[in-house]
DNA sequence: TTGAATTTGTCGTTTATCCAACACATTGTA
DNA sequence: TACAATGTGTTGGATAAACGACAAATTCAA
């Protein structure tokens, strides 16, 4: 799925932005950075900031989503299913992607990446539902995905609260066997 | 002299092909590196190259001139006088240049390595002997400058031909008193 | 609070880059 | 040789990016 007839000014452009903006933000809180700060280091002008974005929440984001996509996308939905193996390791990729934005300073803004974050599991269930059950009518599938998604979520919040003492994966598998009771008994097979 | 009213999109650009080209000239010879090539690891389009170069010599001229200056301009001519420690530096420079593209593939381009290096040598030796003797007539200096480019590049080829094995410091040093008493017969002090 | 300074979004114009297409030259292969 | 494939250099029209300017919002010190 490679939508990669994007212009390649946009594409540079872009990225030039997204990677200033990810560097500004490994020194500065989030509330101190600047549009203009991100578009001179970027050396870009400053309209063409909003040419691609609305503000610097709407960059926040993006950023936040993308970054998430790459810790959970190719190696988990792509080819496989979705069982205890997947769940675990889709578990893990959120408790990394939360430890590494810990280091950076978003405060105040954690409801946003929340939401982010839950969107994000959020259509990537749904995709492994539909391949485990094609037949299935699709708003079935989507409350399904919804539901899962905030539990996970969920989970991962409960785990910081811990402290982040239990392993990860001890803490997830806990509770897998009733996600899959769930997704089973909505199942055909 | 900054000159750094260049509209930013053209400085990307040129960034952006001239590091592909270098980083090409690292594989592949440059008889077999194509402007498709270039623009293609650049991931700018084909037109854009003609807009910036005539053809894949003139961003072969460019890319070594530019390379040759980073290896010669700041510590040299900038500040400082014209005398032995100077002109040593200036061919230890030179000498590294030349080393540095002999790792690299420009086989049946020696002659216009040799004129750029010279072309390089005269301007900045010009620019030496004008601080020198701000009085003199110009077209005496420019003579010296050429007759002084000519000879530290010779010196530069000589060493070469000896297989690179005396000491480049000791080497040019033998020739800087000859040197140096042209230019003092030609100055005022 | 006031007012200066900075930041935010937006707009119109100009310029650089993209893209597809072209004729022509060069290379490679049967 | 011939003919396909690939590379070169150029063009015209479309679009993204640069730039300067602007009013409005926000920040901050007096």
């Amino acid at each position: 799925m490679p939508q990669s007839k994007t212009d390649p000014r946009v594409q540079r452009t872009r990225k030039l932005i997204m990677d200033s903006f990810i560097e500004l933000s490994g020194k500065k809180e989030f509330k101190d950075i600047t549009v203009k700060d991100i578009t001179t280091e970027a050396m870009i002008n400053r309209a063409t900031f909003y040419y691609h974005f609305e503000d610097i929440y709407d960059l926040l984001e993006k950023v936040l989503s993308e970054v998430l996509m790459i810790n959970l996308d190719v190696e988990i939905f792509e080819e496989n299913e979705l069982n205890e193996e997947t769940i675990v390791s889709m578990f893990i990729s959120i408790t990394n992607f939360q430890k590494s934005l810990s280091n950076r300073c978003y405060r105040g803004y954690e409801d946003t990446i929340a939401r982010i974050i839950r969107e994000q599991l959020e259509v990537i269930l749904y995709r492994m539902l539909l391949k485990r059950n094609a037949k299935e009518e699709d708003e079935s599938l989507k409350i399904t995905a919804v539901m899962l998604s905030w539990g996970i979520y969920g989970v991962s919040l409960e785990w910081r609260r811990k402290g982040l003492e239990v392993p990860e994966e001890e803490f997830i598998k806990s509770a897998v066997p009733y996600i899959l009771s769930g997704i089973h008994f909505n199942s055909k097979d």
